[in-house]
Order: C-alpha cells, then sequence, then structure tokens
DNA sequence: GTCAAGAGGATTGTCAGACAATCTTCATAT
DNA sequence: ATATGAAGATTGTCTGACAATCCTCTTGAC
C-alpha cells in the first residue's frame, strides 16, 4: 500500500464545486476589485440555493479572497499595496524556507517533475496568455513548496499566493517579466537539482524580490 | 483623527458570534478531538437555525479548527504529532521573524503593553489555571505580532497558533513548564526593551523550540 | 461464539420560500 | 446644490422539507 493514498472517495458537494468555481473566477479576473457580488444572482447563474452559495461564501472569505460586510453583502477586496507588500514578505519567507528544504530532500522523479513544470511555464512565458503564465507558476510552486517535507508550510503558502494572484496576472504581463522571472525559475531549478540549499534559497529570495518589484511597477503604471 | 480607527460599526450577526462561540468552545477543549458534531445538537444548543451554523462550521473548517467530509459532517480532528511539528515549525518561522522585527519598531507605549501582558502571564503561570496560561500567552504574542508591522504576518501566524491550542493547553500543565515558559518570555520582552534584533530572534527561537519540546513530552507521557 | 448481511433510524446535503432589517438609489422639496 | 424621504434591492435569518448517505443493531449463517 502506498505510503500516502487517502482511501475515502468524497463525493463531490455543490458547495465545494461552487468555493473552486467561485476562487477561478476570482483568479481569472472575472470580478473587478472592489464590486459587489449578489447573492441571487450568482445562485441564478451558478444553479445553487442560496443557502449554499452562502457557505461557499463563507469559505471564501476565511481565504481572504472576499469580503463580507454584514448587511452589504460578499464584495471583491481591493488589495492595497501595502497589503500586498505585506503578503509578499512573507511569501518570501515561507518560499526561501521551502526552496532550501527542498534542494536536501527532493526525490529524482520529483525534481523531473519541477523540470517538466518549468518547460511548461517557459512555454506559457512565450505566449501572450497571461492566465496560463500564472497558473503554469503555481504548479511551479506547488511542486516546492510540496517537496519542502512541511504540509502547513505548504498550505499556508498556497493561501498567500491566492491572494496575489491578481497582481501576479498583472505584472505577468509587464514587458519583459515572463522571460526574467523564466530565468529566475530556473536558477531554483538549477540549485535544487545540485542539492545546494544555500543557492536555492539565494535564487528563491531574488525570484520573490523581483515578483514584488514587477508587481509594484505594474501597480503603478495602472492605478 | 486617530490613524488606524474604523468607522464602520459593524452588528455582529449570528454567524460570528456562532464562530466566536465554537472557536471558543474548541480552544477550551470542551470537544474531545475526533469527536463528531452533530448539527441538529448544536442548533438548539446555540439556539440558532442549521443555515447559519452550517456557514459558521465552514468559516471554522477553513482555519481548520474543524473538519467536514461529506456525508459525514463536521469533527474535530485528531492533530498528528507530525502535522503538530509542522505548524511549530512554521510558527518559528514567523515569530522569530516578528520578534526580531518587533525589537527594532516596537513603540513605548506597546512596550509597556508587552510587559504588562507578561505579569499576566507570570501571575496567570503561577495558578493551575491552564486555560487562563494559555489565554495570556496568547496575548503577549499577539502583542508582538502587532508590532512587528506585518498584518498578514500577524494574521497567519494567529491561524497556525490556533490550531495548536489543544498542546499548549496541555503542556502548560507540564510540571515546571509555566515557569520555564515566563523565563523564555521574559527574555524576549528584554530583548525587545534593548531594541536588540539578533537576540530577540535567538530568544524568540529558543522559546518555540522549547514549547514544541514540551508539546512532545506532553503528547508521549499521555496518548 | 464469531462474522456477515440487512433493516431501520440518524444525520447530512440541498432546496424552496418567507420575512424583517438594512442598505441603496432616486425623486422631491427646500 | 443639498437635504429629505420613500421605494426598491439586498442581506440575515428562520422554518420546513426530502433524498442520499451513513451508522448501528439485530438477525441469521457457519
Amino acid at each position: 500500500m502506498p505510503v500516502d493514498f487517502n482511501f475515502r472517495i468524497s463525493p463531490r458537494t455543490v458547495q465545494q464545486e461552487t468555493v473552486d468555481k467561485l476562487r477561478l473566477a476570482i483568479f481569472s479576473g472575472l470580478f473587478q476589485p472592489g464590486s459587489r457580488l449578489i447573492e441571487s444572482q450568482l445562485c441564478t447563474e451558478l444553479g445553487i440555493s442560496r443557502p449554499s452559495l452562502r457557505e461557499a461564501l463563507r469559505s471564501l472569505e476565511a481565504e481572504r479572497l472576499i469580503e463580507i460586510v454584514p448587511n452589504r453583502g460578499p464584495s471583491i477586496p481591493a488589495l492595497s499595496w501595502e497589503v500586498a507588500t505585506a503578503i509578499y514578505e512573507v511569501r518570501e519567507l515561507l518560499e526561501v524556507e521551502a526552496a532550501g528544504r527542498c534542494a536536501l530532500r527532493i526525490s529524482p522523479e520529483q525534481l523531473r517533475e519541477l523540470e517538466r513544470s518549468l518547460s511548461a511555464f517557459e512555454q506559457a512565458a512565450s505566449s501572450n496568455d497571461s492566465l496560463a503564465q500564472v497558473m503554469t507558476a503555481a504548479d511551479f510552486y506547488s511542486i516546492i513548496l510540496a517537496n519542502c517535507g512541511n504540509p502547513v508550510l505548504e498550505e499556508v503558502h498556497r493561501g498567500l499566493v491566492a491572494r496575489i494572484s491578481f497582481f501576479r496576472g498583472r505584472s505577468m504581463s509587464l514587458e519583459g517579466r515572463a522571460q526574467s522571472s523564466l530565468a529566475e525559475m530556473r536558477e531554483i531549478v538549477e540549485a535544487i537539482a545540485a542539492g545546494d540549499e544555500e543557492a536555492a534559497r539565494k535564487a528563491s529570495r531574488q525570484h520573490v524580490l523581483k515578483a514584488k518589484a514587477a508587481a509594484k511597477r505594474s501597480m503603478d503604471g495602472a492605478v
């Protein structure tokens, strides 16, 4: 029996389905930041009842992907640059640690997987599909985080990256950002492949810092 | 006008009230780990309807304070030592960072506040009320985290500490643990008061590591 | 006596409909 | 132009319902 296989087959419930759909919608920028979500409207669009929708909204609220103000209802939070900075700082803390640990303990198969995901990002980077870029980049990180040996680190990181997906989409479409991002990510992979913890940490830190700078640039240019 | 005052008066909704009540109940160990929560039962006890309760449960699920398995319903997760270790590791990462930053930027008033909370813990430590110990210790950390200049760091840390409240209550009642915890915390305060970042980081790391060790001891002894 | 099978009750997932409280908007009056 | 107020929209919350699923306990077979 494999070490970590969950035998329980969990039927997908309406609420899970709804959370996933809405999360994806938020990621892809379907809703404007600051815009309100009307329950009745979402219900008819999703074809579900209001109690089910509201449960899903509570889940998303706890993930900080939406805000719910009493008597005003749910809305997409307008992420301030101040909060975004805070998120990038914590992301740096976690991602650097994960990359370092990953360099020491990743398996050959997972390393190949990581290289594959880098190729996927490379392909996306040469296209103009910024959603694809964000998605493949997310795959890349998730492999690193999944191999750092700490599931909680992984989970927290995922939550943080989700919240800045808005910025990431925008900064990816910045002139040349996808390409330099690719170079930084390649450096991380090389360090991990070499089993060099310190180099992995350093490359990872560089990458996050540059991503943050790019996000800032994209924000200054647009707002 | 004070810098950071939220003018909006938010009426407390049933769902918020419910989340708070249940969270407190979980913290104080009212529910056994692994035990199931029966919706109808909770509804009558709390005097609320099932939709409201279910919304609250979704919030708690997202905080990982309860688990909800489709068609089995909500239950208190039995925290494995493996996961607890992972939480302690991330907590270390965050708390050390926060203590270091705090040493550089805390205001005199907040420092006094921190010292006050240390006294409160001191008092609790000499009693046998382990819930009070956990609560006052939580206050202590929250002041440090609130003054690290990063609200996201604070938020993530709070979430993690909440999940190990079970362990903390148990390890606090370990022979002598409250007293040595007090000594470690005092060291942190002194380093912060001196504005010594490195010392604050070191003391903070020591504290988390010892807390983890104590948690492990309390677990080995009991299960 | 132990184990397998099945029936019945308990519990959850989901929906529909309702209504008061609150917010929002727009027309009206000053 | 600004303040007032009323109508409409939206949310917060409840009740009641029913099918699907799970759990438990009895029964029967070996």
